[in-house]
DNA sequence: ATTAAACTGTCGTCAATGTGACAATTGAGA
DNA sequence: TCTCAATTGTCACATTGACGACAGTTTAAT
């Protein structure tokens, strides 16, 4: 892949495309690419800290699993997306799994360039800070979702989320590829509940359901219903 | 209070008793305290930054509301605890209400005070990372914990993490001051569904129920009951 | 000792949601 | 075109847990 390709891709995070140019070039000078086959385990919860990761292609699923072996959802990393700084900062061991979803390519920066970067680079702590409040206040916005919001309030709110990562079409209905069953691991719910939800919002002409995919025909009513 | 009273206090907390003497006084001497009353709003949500601040005796409440104005708790701050940083480093606004909880003292280091720090002191941005590093990390436990646990699992690790907090008897048997009231609104559930799973554990004998209190009887079998 | 407030124990009801089952639909690849 | 796997739609059933109600208990203050 050519690198000024790659670099339009990282460029779409908001994090990295904040880094001075010295730092970003950096990164992209001292991270190898790694490609993961589908399902390819990156790490797993409390292996120790073995780089500072990008997603390049393809996406990453962060879970966790209960005694029951029910896995749970975090989130999936979506291309531009850097993660993996916690364990490399306090040493130690990973807080979930990483797994390849479909073809995968990551940026690895190994530990060592990571560490070197806070003595070659005074800025660098500020960005690293800067990166882990955005993921408190996720973690934050995750735990208010769950407790604070209804199945339909959850569910309307993160096909908002979604929907904010689309800003390539200017039409006014956008679709998102996901399944109801991936929907409803993410918000951990059934799928059959989700289905009856989202054909509850599909009467309400706020979506249109497709296979494997969601239409949003009206963003405004998402975003007020994301508050219920 | 006197200050040597006041540094034993703050020195049970982990993070602040590895801080170099020299940032340790810093924070002590910038500092000033606050008494607040009762239920006294310290700061709410998206209010902007005033300071990075630390619990001397009483409790901090830090919770969120439903749009239908119900509490939901995050947690309460214990004394020696800091916390607010988050709003300082990125400049965002306030992410939670924090309410006193009973006659409660703090100790305020401004927001000026606290960003020359990075100046003057070159390892203070290592030691917030640390604290951030802790915040993310509790965070995903609390996730984990809504997520992967039962609502008796959920409990036994509440109970399990409260009695950690007192180490200075020696004896088995350890008590816990909290109502059954503020134990459900800290998971989320209902004071009478608590009070149901509470009596269950009595009768296993892992613990015994008092009038706003619940001792300890096998702070193993607590343990184990966390994981389900 | 008296009283009020806080807390605990218990019950019945009801809404939300997980689960298994199975049919129907869709899309990708042979 | 045909076939199969993935996805969706739908139902009945069981379970969980929230909630209101109310009585009993404990503590602290007067």
């Amino acid at each position: 892949m050519p690198s000024d390709n790659i670099r339009h891709i990282l460029s779409q995070n908001a994090w990295f495309a904040s880094l001075p140019e010295s730092l970003a070039d950096r990164l992209l000078e001292k991270g190898k690419y790694k490609v993961l086959y589908d399902q390819q385990i990156l790490h797993q919860k409390n292996d120790s800290a073995d780089g500072f990761h990008c997603v390049v292609s393809g996406k990453v699923r962060i879970s966790n699993y209960t005694v029951e072996g029910k896995e749970l959802v975090l989130t999936w990393i979506q291309p531009g997306n850097w993660f993996g700084e916690i364990s490399l900062i306090d040493g130690q061991p990973r807080t979930h799994d990483a797994h390849a979803e479909g073809p995968t390519t990551i940026l690895k920066v190994p530990n060592s360039a990571f560490e070197q970067l806070f003595i070659q680079h005074q800025d660098w702590s500020k960005h690293i800070m800067r990166l882990l409040c955005q993921r408190v206040r996720a973690t934050f916005s995750l735990i208010d979702e769950t407790g604070c919001l209804s199945l339909k309030g959850q569910l309307c709110k993160r096909l908002s989320l979604m929907q904010q990562g689309i800003e390539e079409q200017q039409s006014m209905s956008m679709e998102i590829t996901i399944s109801q069953d991936a929907l409803a691991q993410l918000i951990h719910s059934s799928r059959q509940t989700v289905n009856k939800t989202l054909q509850g919002l599909q009467t309400d002409n706020v979506i249109a359901l497709r296979y494997g995919k969601i239409v949003i025909l009206d963003r405004n009513a998402l975003e007020t219903l994301s508050q219920i």
